[in-house]
RNA sequence: GGAGGCGUAGCGAAGCUGGUUAUCGCGCCGGCCUGUCAAGCCGGAGAUCGCGGGUUCGAUCCCCGUCGCUUCCGCCA
């Protein structure tokens, strides 16, 4: 065997290697026996290349070439040889050689394929999942590996470059309250405790910069134990930093940067350097959604002026309760949205908690369908105020504020992916600042952290945050691109003091907080420096890299949405005595009666 | 926890308003073929129509239930 070990790979042959004896080892890719001839495609991590078994081969080999099935694991050897001008495959990287064999290994066998390799349809996820080692042959799946290798190798090059640090910290750590939930994971020589898989490093990383690494740096992998979504899994990757004696103008700087040196070393893209800002309180206002894809346009319209003109009801009633009436233009829709399809679109908003979505089409003779009769005296009015022209579709929404930006929101970006108005290759990012520190808890009637308990107040609050927490903006800032949230980051709390009292703002008692991270609070006392960090979604940066809408896509051995892995079958029930040694029963759930 | 969608050979799909032998493409098996490159041609095997129940003379199709997957809401940075 150790004779047939490669010595060239299927992907960098060319005409200039005209004549040289060379081993490929691969996959058989595809198999075209024309009986005097016959082809094989051979595939490995390189590329494609053909090899001709023909009359020049001796007669056993030849047989031993007849008897290739699809993705045999197989040793050539033979001699690279330029293809005839008409036998040229101008859509293949080495379609200008082939390899006329001389020796062939069979190193291994492969049954009846689960799904096409080479398919021109997908497999459903579950058998892909399943059989994850084939799906990730698939070209396409074999591009995503390498273009996430590359941007991990893009990132740590770049934080290299900057002086950090790459540090790893622990992955059994203690539980901590708030966010989500934690894997728990039992301390078999304490019984009756538990570690939790941590949600991000986010306290080792402060503790960091207490020790005076002022740059830390990780690729981390971070758990969460909730529902699973096409953009959320268990287990992900966070690229995650911190830094010491920084404004998150510094962290900004930082993070464009580099996103500029990842876009160019793995897309050859260029990245604008700067991103747009945008508040917390604009991007729900005229995009409907924390994370806006500002590719779509059609920017929110506020169009309570005109209501009381009108005679409307429905839309002063909610002017009347404190809350607005918002407008959203899209252009050119009006003929090709029929009720229906606007039906469809009201459905959409209604599962945000809207009540109804009220349309109305601009025509050549003015307004038309839907609302228009409550308006027609006030079309110029309008048009004007709105802006849009005939042939366009405006859409109203009328509610509290919040339910109305968030459905009209989420109607805007179903109509940017109905209508293809986003550019898959346009990559708009934003940064969105000034979220409010604290959100008004309607069940349990008091103030919860907005983002988590460790961000800075803004300066300017700093002295009356106890008397309207709801007015309190942190400095906190997520990073957003198409419609994503791809990373949120903070400038932290150093100062005990200042951290005493936002536990006590929402109601975390100082004995359990001293019981769950005393050792962040003692730490603080020792010389704190003033720090700040932000971390950001390895996985769904390279999804959107590659156009994708799954992290599935991205990561080789992904769950499914019910949290299970089709490979392994994971997660499993585990032997009595494993759960004996922990000190753990297992209680089946009860069964509800209805 | 809730809402929508899907489940038909190994894979991807079709199957009208319920009707006698459930189609098609890929793959698989056999044969032919000296220039293909998603090779081609001829032949063949392969399906408890997710599962259970109901309606009906008759169900892949209609109804109820159930299981699995999936998208979304809730939840979650």
């Amino acid at each position: 065997m150790e004779k047939m070990k490669r010595t060239a790979t299927c992907g960098e042959l060319s005409a200039r290697d005209e004549g040289r004896d060379v081993i490929l080892n691969g996959w058989v890719h595809r198999n075209r026996d024309h009986g005097g001839v016959h082809f094989i495609n051979l595939r490995d991590r390189y590329g494609i290349t053909q090899v001709v078994f023909d009359d020049t081969c001796d007669p056993d080999l030849k047989e031993r070439a007849a008897s290739l099935k699809m993705e045999y694991c197989v040793a050539v050897r033979g001699t690279v040889s330029k293809r005839p001008d008409s036998m040229i495959n101008k859509d293949m990287a080495t379609g200008e050689i082939e390899i006329a064999a001389k020796e062939l290994v069979i190193l291994t066998t492969c049954e009846t394929l689960p799904f096409m390799i080479d398919g021109d349809s997908e497999a459903n996820e579950t058998l892909r999942l399943k059989y994850r080692y084939l799906d990730l042959r698939r070209e396409k799946m074999q591009k995503h590996i390498a273009l996430r290798h590359k941007v991990s190798f893009a990132v740590r090059e770049h934080f290299e470059g900057l002086g950090f640090y790459d540090i790893e910290t622990p992955t059994l750590i203690k539980s901590t309250p708030e966010g989500a939930r934690d894997f728990l994971v039992p301390a078999r020589m304490q019984p009756g405790k538990f570690f939790a898989l941590p949600q991000s490093p986010q306290l080792y990383k402060q503790i960091l910069m207490v020790s005076g690494f002022d740059k830390y740096f990780q690729i981390a992998h971070c758990y969460r134990d909730e529902d699973l979504r096409g953009d959320r899994q268990f287990e992900f990757t966070q690229v995650d930093f911190e830094m010491s004696f920084v404004s998150k103008e510094d962290i900004f700087k930082v993070v464009e940067d580099q996103m500029v040196h990842v876009f160019k070393k793995t897309l050859n893209k260029d990245i604008v350097p700067t991103f747009p800002r945008i508040t917390y309180h604009d991007a729900m206002n005229t995009y409907g959604s924390d994370k806006p894809d500002l590719r779509i346009g059609m920017e929110f319209i506020d169009f309570a002026p005109l209501v009381p003109k009108a005679d409307f009801g429905v839309f002063k009633a909610a002017l009347e309760s404190g809350g607005t009436v918002k407008a959203m233009v899209v252009p050119g829709a009006a003929p090709e949205y029929s009720r229906k399809k606007i039906s469809e679109l009201e459905e959409t908003a209604k599962t945000y908690g809207a009540k109804g979505l009220a349309w109305m089409k601009v025509t050549a003779d003015g307004l038309d369908g839907g609302i228009a009769k409550f308006f027609a005296p006030l079309t110029e009015e309008v048009k004007s105020l709105t802006g849009a022209k005939e042939n366009d579709l405006i859409l109203f929404m009328a509610s509290d504020w919040k339910t109305a930006c968030t459905s009209l929101g989420a109607v805007r970006s179903r109509l940017g992916k109905d209508l293809k108005l986003a550019d898959p290759e346009d990559y708009r990012f934003a940064w969105v600042y000034d979220f409010p520190l604290f959100e008004w808890n309607e069940d349990e009637e008091k103030w919860d952290p907005a983002h988590h308990m460790f961000s800075m107040p803004q300066y300017e609050y700093l002295d009356s945050m106890e008397e309207n927490p709801g007015e309190v903006k942190g400095d906190l800032y997520d990073l957003v691109i198409n419609g994503y949230e791809l990373a949120s980051g903070s400038i932290r709390i150093h100062d005990p003091e200042i951290q005493k009292r936002i536990f006590s703002i929402v109601g975390f008692p100082e004995e359990e907080a001293e019981e769950r991270f005393g050792f962040l609070l003692e730490a603080f006392r020792y010389g704190a420096p003033p720090h700040g960090g932000l971390a950001y979604g390895l996985d769904r940066l390279v999804m959107l890299m590659c156009g994708e809408d799954s992290l599935k896509e991205v990561i080789a051995f992904p769950r499914n949405n019910t949290g299970s892995n089709p490979m392994d079958d994971s997660p499993a029930p585990v032997d009595k005595i494993q759960l004996d040694e922990l000190g753990i029963q297992f209680i089946p759930r009860e069964t509800e009666e209805k």
